[in-house]
DNA sequence: TAGTCCATGTGACAAATGTTACTGTAGCTA
DNA sequence: TAGCTACAGTAACATTTGTCACATGGACTA
């Protein structure tokens, strides 16, 4: 069993074996660099990715470049996105850029739309993946259209340091800033106040989160 | 031919004969009142309905039950939230309210599964709608995350016209407060200098658009 | 006609957020 | 060590949005 099979199992685990051959018969390994732009707004969607190791972090951006933040993708998960597009040429709503080294398995859209009528297990996951993806989406809503800045900021740490798996996030102000489409001063100015509440504790390059 | 048969045909022309048959036999037809709710958030979803007649709001809650406007539901959708729920008991994360008189047909959520894999033009459909509805909600990210409210009430003003069709608006400034999830007097102040600026005429409880 | 809603207009102020400008400081390296 | 750069802190101010208070005026009804 190659590498990339063991990979595919062991963060896949509910695809079938059927399905997993057909994988390896036909995609492609792939790695991308942290920095790497994997899929921009507005180009055409040839393919998925599903994530074998890494981060990619998926965003919208703004007229003016902003970017804001609407989810991780990690070991085990797909671009949603790219996942449902008709076989029409159709382009890309999001940014996916690189966080963390990726190890990936780049699947054609021809494929897809193959399997999601050939393997139960496929379509599942695809169903899954799109609703979960929509609930997070919504909840991204929730936080915009009623939370301010500082309530965001709080749960925005709070997912990270989840994501991460650990209590230190390794983030500058300015980056914290850019995701949450405000500026470094209001951030800074909000995660001193968290400070004082003793929700947080701040060093150069890391907020350790209290809570 | 029955009148429901009919309508169902004229809304859904992309539906195969048998898959237009097989809603005939096993489903319901239904009629829901302006200010019905629907679905409300937490609810199990239990069936998705295919609007025939009328228009429904998709709309997210805060936590002090504010609304935020998602999108319409207009003939020949769906409603996308309830198309994916995989059979576990999933409950609803938006509220759907009756805006126009509707006529629906009811569609349990057993069938849609078992439609997915038998009738191609369902599962188009389904995948069209998902696709759809995910990039109108990314679209709404958009407008609350990087602009401000007198652009998004200019959005907001734009896509009702859309909607209805002409470009008299009959909503209160409170109405539209509460869909953008601000309060009457700022609706009222922008709504002013846009008529300075010429783009719309006000008159009690009508908007008149001029854009 | 007087009274009562309801929708709207508007001024004054409060609070949140964005912007500008400047300071300090840690870490790097020439 | 001096100089550079990135990061962080913060004061002062502008702008946007939210809130309160009150006025006006149309539509309807007792």
């Amino acid at each position: 069993m190659s590498e990339t099979t063991i990979s595919l199992k062991k963060n896949f685990p509910n695809f079938s074996n059927d399905l997993i051959e057909e994988i390896e018969a036909h995609c492609s390994f792939q790695t991308f660099k942290s920095g790497d732009i994997v899929m921009r707004t507005g180009q055409y969607i040839k393919n998925t990715i599903l994530i074998l190791k890494g981060q990619l972090k998926i965003y919208r951006e703004g007229d003016d470049g902003e970017e804001f933040l609407l989810y991780y993708l990690e070991p085990g998960q797909a671009c949603a996105i790219s996942l449902i597009c008709s076989s029409k040429n159709q382009t890309s709503q999001i940014t996916a850029k690189v966080v963390e080294d990726v190890e990936a398995v780049t699947i054609p859209l021809t494929l897809m739309d193959k399997w999601m009528m050939n393997h139960r297990s496929w379509y599942e996951f695809v169903i899954y993946t799109y609703r979960t993806r929509f609930e997070e989406v919504l909840e991204v809503v929730d936080n915009i259209a009623f939370r301010a800045m500082d309530e965001r900021l709080e749960f925005y740490l709070k997912r990270h340091a989840k994501a991460c798996g650990c209590k230190e996030i390794n983030l500058s102000h300015q980056e914290i800033a850019l995701e949450l489409n405000t500026s470094r001063e209001v951030i800074s100015r909000l995660l001193k106040k968290m400070e004082q509440r003793g929700l947080v504790r701040l060093h150069r390059n890391q907020i350790e989160l209290m809570i």
